[in-house]
DNA sequence: CGCGCATTGTGTAACGATACACAGATAGGC
DNA sequence: GCCTATCTGTGTATCGTTACACAATGCGCG
């Protein structure tokens, strides 16, 4: 039963209580199997008397040096990470292999603020995640001056740290490939440039203006293409929307659609494209044959919209940072991609 | 620069070759004004040298005895919490709270395996949020039995927890009296009844014999109605989904369009709501004229395809969940909820 | 000149646990 | 009966930091 508020019931407490060395209370909990039946048997009893509550694991850590924990560093406040379809699947690959492992899963937003970096730094956790970021994300230089193990989902490129991700570049050249040609007016609707989250629409922004490596390779990528097909990538509009979300990008596609008569779009993510697809079947558009559309990632309802999209698995790549913030030696080549062509025809 | 692969660069470390004490270090790090500005610099030097990351958050939390986390219990697997449009809700709110008290948050899945015990005592947290759970679920003496502050969502009643949700029987009770009268067939499209995940069709089932306290109660009100409107609850027929989700729940949802010829359902989530709604359009069916169904949440999507619903602010509980877990002392009454009647034409 | 007070630094003692090496006891083998 | 091997238990030394109380210093002021 015990009881007494203040003074905690430490392992000690417990060993003197049941006449053992502290030594011996600490084998019976981490290796019952070392200590005579009678022994366990009796500190058990005292320990449940006395109502401890097994070692601390703060303790526990600090004498073994390590947490059992990986951190995810979010560059977005949390809820993010729930609304955001993709970061899901990451995030889903990630908790896969913490249950597999047995281990924590801590996850740390970031918005910018002067206090990231101590709630960065705090986290008691033995590796980290960081997902997708701005190019010299201070937060960056961080975590990776922790000395733990780093992954850092689609970049950027940073020292210390293994960058896990497809080919962003090759990627969206290819599906620009497949969704420009014979286009009047090819358009793209992107991601944000940067933290500063404005919807907008440019006229051939200049890719090197983009913060989130993705979002650049992927915008390159489709310079690539133009080139390559002979249209000048300057003169090349781009819808910028606030948020990776359906109903939030109506808006840009709106803007696309009619201002931009566009007939050719190659959104940033599956969502989005599904975005231009609400807003061509509004105008009774034909897809593909009025307005084509593609986006990345393929998920679930990119197969049952139809949706000519760039295969990856999010997932997979979750539990490549994951197994990379455990201390996984084993190196990591650039993640598998596809485009996967579908006909629209709903 | 530093580099020496072993020898973990410490405070004490910093304190000697800078010529002070570790406690002048310390408060170098955590009161920076109570130290001498010169002083301050030359610390800070010679730990640049030295590569000395700071204070270790493990010693830190061990001394200051807490962690500045919270902890997030899930009675599945983690890929759930963010798969289900409802959790998600919630653990948004509890991330808002995180984030403003500027603490970390720890998810802990756990699936009835030997092993979710320690996973669950082992977390460096202040203190638990448990997300709905079975009666007397082993995991919650656990929780409860470490001396922190706990909240659960959903029930069920826990001595050494605070308990937050809706009054889930009362809801149901006048849910289903906006649902039922007039129909010929009234079903229920539920929850499952315990881990045992297994989607099924049951006329009358016991609702004692149901695990999870939100699904029992919100099925002991749909009893009441019942009751009070001179039907026999024991003849009600029930469909039970595998997983709180749109697709998944298609099948049973057509058991009870096809099989049960049902003209009335009560569903326990927007999402199972939606699965009818699908149902029913494929068969041409009006709804409410033809089918009448209803839902709980009352999501973006409900407003959207004009469902009559619970509305209740599941990100709210994640908050107050959030403030008790961090120990908040103030009382907690049941959360609010309304029914919304909305007239399903689309 | 002496007193009070603010500023800055230090020593000591935990926080609660576990790694490691070793000591006694018991048992078995030949 | 001796030697080795196995089983149990113990002592000591940290893990890296911070709370607390106090010491030293300097300065303003009557």
């Amino acid at each position: 039963m015990s009881s007494a508020g203040s003074p905690r019931v430490t392992m000690a407490e417990v060993a003197r209580r049941s006449g053992v060395s502290p030594m011996t209370v600490s084998y019976c909990y981490n290796q019952p199997d070392r200590v005579a039946p009678d022994t366990l048997r009796r500190v058990r009893e005292v320990a449940a008397e006395l109502g401890y509550r097994g070692p601390d694991p703060t303790a526990r850590s600090l004498r073994r040096r390590h947490n059992d924990a990986i951190g995810v560093v979010l560059g977005e406040h949390l809820a993010y990470a729930f609304e955001d379809p993709q970061a899901r699947r990451f995030l889903t690959g990630v908790a896969e292999v913490c249950r597999e492992r047995g281990i924590g899963l801590n996850l740390i937003p970031t918005t910018g603020e002067e206090q990231d970096v101590d709630r960065v730094r705090s986290a008691s956790v033995d590796g980290y995640i960081v997902w997708t970021t701005v190019d010299s994300d201070p937060v960056l230089d961080v975590v990776t001056g922790l000395g733990k193990p780093v992954a850092v989902h689609g970049g950027p490129a940073t020292a210390g740290a293994r960058v896990v991700g497809i080919d962003n570049r090759a990627s969206a050249r290819e599906l620009a490939a497949r969704t420009f040609p014979g286009a009047r007016r090819p358009t793209v609707l992107s991601f944000p440039f940067d933290r500063d989250r404005r919807a907008r629409l440019e006229i051939g922004p200049d890719p090197d203006r983009v913060a989130f490596p993705v979002t650049r390779e992927r915008l390159l990528g489709v310079h690539d293409h133009c080139r390559e097909a002979g249209r000048d990538p300057d003169r090349l509009p781009v819808a910028v929307v606030a948020r990776n979300d359906r109903a939030e990008a109506a808006a840009m596609a709106d803007v696309l659609v009619d201002s931009c008569d566009t007939d050719a779009v190659v959104a940033m993510s599956d969502q989005l494209a599904f975005a231009v697809l609400d807003a061509a079947r509004r105008r009774g558009l034909r897809v593909p044959e009025d307005v084509a559309v593609s986006g990345w990632d393929d998920g679930p309802d990119a197969r049952r919209e139809g949706l000519t999209t760039v295969t990856q698995s999010l997932l997979e790549q979750g539990r490549t940072c994951a197994l990379i913030a455990l201390g996984d030696r084993a190196p990591v080549g650039a993640a598998a991609w596809a485009v996967t062509v579908r006909t629209s025809t709903r």
